[in-house]
DNA sequence: GACAAAGTGTTGATTATACGACACTATACA
DNA sequence: TGTATAGTGTCGTATAATCAACACTTTGTC
């Protein structure tokens, strides 16, 4: 679907993405002119129109986006809950927030949408806790809360680490990290 | 002329310009092909036809159009031999190199085209030595070739150093560098 | 409050580029 | 040697993106 777009689209789309992420690293959005983004994509300003209606839907649509495609990862490896899974699907997850860097990074950043962080947390607390917990073999009880919530934001740490030291690792790597912290924290819960 | 073009016009020639140039810094022009141009630039491989006739054209048309340039910018310079033109000239040259640092880089380089450093001597030698003669109050003799050559060679070697070490100083200071480097050398020939 | 400057959406006509297909021609290699 | 694989030019058709112009609205400033 997002592969077989006309390789116009994909270049227009990826310019306006860059040059909005680069302007929301300086400023809030929305002091953000439609003009600007244009100029700093190197587009006419008019085809700007041809696919968002204004700045705010621009930068909705890019993040429904990149919840989608997260959506769709964990949907794509939810079936086989074995241990075996979960690194896969970390490789996978780690690969789209580097495809996307420079809009998530600045997404959470400071100037990003608080909105984001939180449906990001919530995201990865409704579609991968269950998993995990089933993977990993914690028991479901009140008290794990407390785990999820550290696990989560610990995650959530460490990608934003990667992404703004200019991913030197791989995906891969980071991944078995990943991995490693969250089997060593839920061992203590058994 | 090459300012209105239109916009597209401009990004795809660009495209293909980078594409060729990272290429020739893998592999002699011989054995790159249009196709691997044309997927490196991310444009339809029919796209590369409306421009250049094969690979040679294309590398042809790029060296003529950055002489083209180079003897626009003497040519603008060429009215009020005083030495206050040395400068600026020297400032807008570099520039020019900047502005197409990763063809140059490549031209001048291992894969590069003897041919286009050759010229880059000739154009030199034929264009500015007479302007930089009288501007720097050089008797024109025979024996004032060597410093021709001296000064010449010396400057690509400073350009080649600047272009490969990621262009840190500005054109500006670039240019206050080779200045004084041609002046001390033309006041012993005084 | 008025005026300039910058931004907004939208339009119609034009053009550059994409795409897929074609019939070829090298190149390689079993 | 023959057969596969990659590259070459060149189409017709479709469409994305451009440009220039428009009549607004917002913003800031004297």
């Amino acid at each position: 679907m997002a592969q077989n777009e006309d390789r116009r689209v994909r270049r227009t789309k990826k310019a306006m993405t860059d040059a909005l992420a680069e302007l929301m690293s300086e400023k809030p959005l929305g002091s953000i002119s439609v003009r600007e983004i244009a100029e700093k994509a190197d587009i006419n300003r008019g085809t700007f129109y041809l696919y968002y209606r204004d700045v705010y839907d621009m930068a909705a649509q890019l993040q429904r986006g990149i919840f989608e495609k997260f959506n769709g990862i964990v949907e794509q490896h939810e079936h086989g809950a074995s241990s075996d899974e979960l690194f896969p699907m970390l490789v996978d997850l780690l690969n789209l927030l580097s495809d996307n860097a420079a809009l998530v990074k600045v997404l959470i950043g400071k100037n990003g949408d608080a909105a984001f962080a939180d449906t990001l947390k919530k995201t990865i607390r409704d579609k991968c806790c269950a998993d995990a917990a089933n993977i990993l073999g914690i028991r479901q009880n009140g008290g794990s809360d407390y785990f999820y919530e550290y696990m989560i934001s610990g995650c959530i740490g460490i990608f934003t680490e990667w992404l703004s030291t200019g991913m030197k690792e791989s995906a891969a790597d980071m991944a078995r990290l990943c991995e490693n912290l969250i089997q060593h924290g839920a061992s203590a819960l058994k």
